[in-house]
DNA sequence: GATGAATGAGTCTTCATTCAT
DNA sequence: CATGAATGAAGACTCATTCAT
């Protein structure tokens, strides 16, 4: 007995095993040359299946960079769910926000180069606009924001708005990922880390000497 | 021997001009369509002229790309200095940079969108790469830089590494001219500079009561 | 000598059944469709079997198409021959002539597709030119072509050729079939073969004010 | 001066030129092959222009199909008012008509394979449907029918419907010419065309001795 | 026998670039 | 100088056919 409800045919697993190459291939192809000078040769070639074979698995171009995308998106958010939901404080929530996404965007810098290209598009506008990707891409720095909700409930920290705070972590951190996977930096360091955790951190400290209203 | 150094031709005029022009038409068609999806002759009609007439100036479509790049650098670059420049102490200095760069792109989203999908392009590498960007790219922190250096070297504020925190706020200042231009926000409102200039401002005070050791 | 000749197996049956199956899903296909725009995938799908089904079956997707339409040919021939073979006098022959046709085809719709294209393709000619139809297209007057030779030497008619006048009957039918698929005209009324019928009939008479000759 | 009204650059009387040339290769190719077979790098080798040639004067296949088509209607649509409207009586104005179709067609071959496929399409139907050569291909009977209509009123013939005698002859016109392009028949012999002029001719002539109702 | 996943040749269409006028 | 007609290379997508299971 129960055995109906976790029915997988050998098929559906073989299917899902292509799938998933087929991701790993065009991660490489979209990340290497963008989503205009990718060629579905080229994403067979790599994935070592005629092209045709794609075809069966995802109707178009767009449709495989779309997956391609989502894919990426939902295994950091995961990521960042996990990291930054176990850290303690705020301060380390704050940096774990930021290492996760260092991290895993230095540990996959061919899908890095599709997440920058998506955000672009989505920037370039409505005209190519394809709508998957854009809720996803909204919805990342909802847990941070969180944190910095609970933060300023707490009183721990000055009464900012926290979504416009994790916004500038949010910032401030593609700016670090971009730097260092253009410069090639090792993950080592984290002198980049440490200096705007720190300085976030600093500047939301409640104040006994400024007179400058916030916001 | 007077063959005249100074000597503008009428030529050289009409030359020039033509440059503009076709700088101006490129500069909406790259920022509608993106580098890929803009085609010569959407240019050529959009400066009416004919398609062949772009080739006397420009000998290739990445190379009207990569002027009409350049040219909004400089504008912009140039900017940055005089605001900057002319800002009565840090914070004021801090928040021109930020101003100053929001109002330009906002001023045109057309550049906007080309500058973004060059950064894109300069992360998405090697391999498409074409030179004459990169360093203009590079450059755009350093006034901010050398205001901070002043301000650290003065005990304005704790001295932290000055291209660091320039590149902070140029990273920030990055994220809130993509909102602003996503959402279509009016140029009126500044909340969201006052923010980011206090956060940044504040986190640069030197502290009492802290504890941790900065980068 | 007893190696059983009219022995049938089950397999024979099923094969049998199998073949016309498929060449009923065959039909609407190829009729909805037209041979070029029609898929082995449709055909697969309409007659409910794997693709590759099809081609233990038939050899191409040409084999199958040609067994289509020797199939309706050999229909129709049939009941061609049943009901002119049957009919009272030559008028009747030419009505029944006339009107088997335009019932058979206005019943099978499908069919009748794929008989006009056949005699297009046959005109298209040598180049694409797949053997099989051929002939079978070509003896579809002979019924009418004895009665009106039998007609002539009873001198029911005038002495006109009669393989002529077969195929004057015969172009005029396939005309009101085509009129009466392209407007979706009802089986009811029968007018326009009523009025060929006696328009040739008609024309066959012998005259006695005439005096241009006959062919 | 007088001169405006007629002007036509050189550019005009080259581009008209080219249009020509490309609608002669089509005709050859599309004639040979039929549409779906036909290619457009074929066409272009016909024409012997580079392939992007075409779609500097028609923006499709199915455009420069379409146009190759209009263009043989047309032709023959002239041909057909000039001598059926200068044939003296009706018997020579249907003489006229089906002469005038068969040489037309006779001396086309590859348009009359355009001209067929065209037809067959029609009722293929819906489905791939393009407007464009509907209306023309409806309005090739007209001439005659109004000959026709008018040879009633003189009580020239009996009185049938117009139209559907205009059909009849149109149909058997149709078959002539097929038959004559599929056995490759010389010009020559008019045969057959007096064959069907008479027997129509003869169908309409007044009866005395019948008592079957016309239609 | 039956299946359907895999293949890859084949086609329309676009567009940067050239060059004769 | 300016033009814009011509070129042809390149790429997404389809589908008849094969073959391992």
């Amino acid at each position: 007995m129960a055995a109906a409800p976790a029915r997988v045919s050998k098929e559906d697993v073989l299917a899902q095993f292509r799938r998933t190459e087929l991701l790993i291939a065009a991660r490489r192809v979209f990340g290497a040359r963008g989503f205009e000078q990718a060629t579905m040769d080229a994403i067979a070639d790599e994935a070592k299946v005629a092209k045709g074979t794609i075809y069966l698995y995802y109707p178009s171009k767009q449709a495989i960079y779309d997956a391609t995308f989502q894919a990426g998106m939902l295994e950091l958010q995961k990521l960042s769910a996990d990291r930054v939901g176990s850290a303690a404080g705020l301060k380390e929530a704050i940096r774990a926000f930021v290492h996760v996404r260092v991290t895993f965007f230095q540990d996959n810098p061919d899908y890095y180069r599709i997440y920058v290209a998506e955000k672009t598009r989505q920037i370039l506008g409505r005209l190519t606009r394809r709508s998957a990707c854009r809720s996803t891409l909204e919805s990342q720095t909802e847990v941070l924001e969180q944190v910095f909700a609970r933060a300023i409930a707490a009183g721990e920290v000055r009464a900012v708005d926290p979504a416009a705070a994790a916004t500038a972590v949010f910032d401030i951190t593609r700016g670090i990922v971009g730097r260092r996977i253009l410069t090639g930096a090792t993950t080592a360091g984290t002198d980049d880390i440490d200096f705007i955790t720190d300085l976030i951190w600093s500047g939301l400290q409640p104040r006994t000497d400024t007179h400058e209203p916030t916001q």
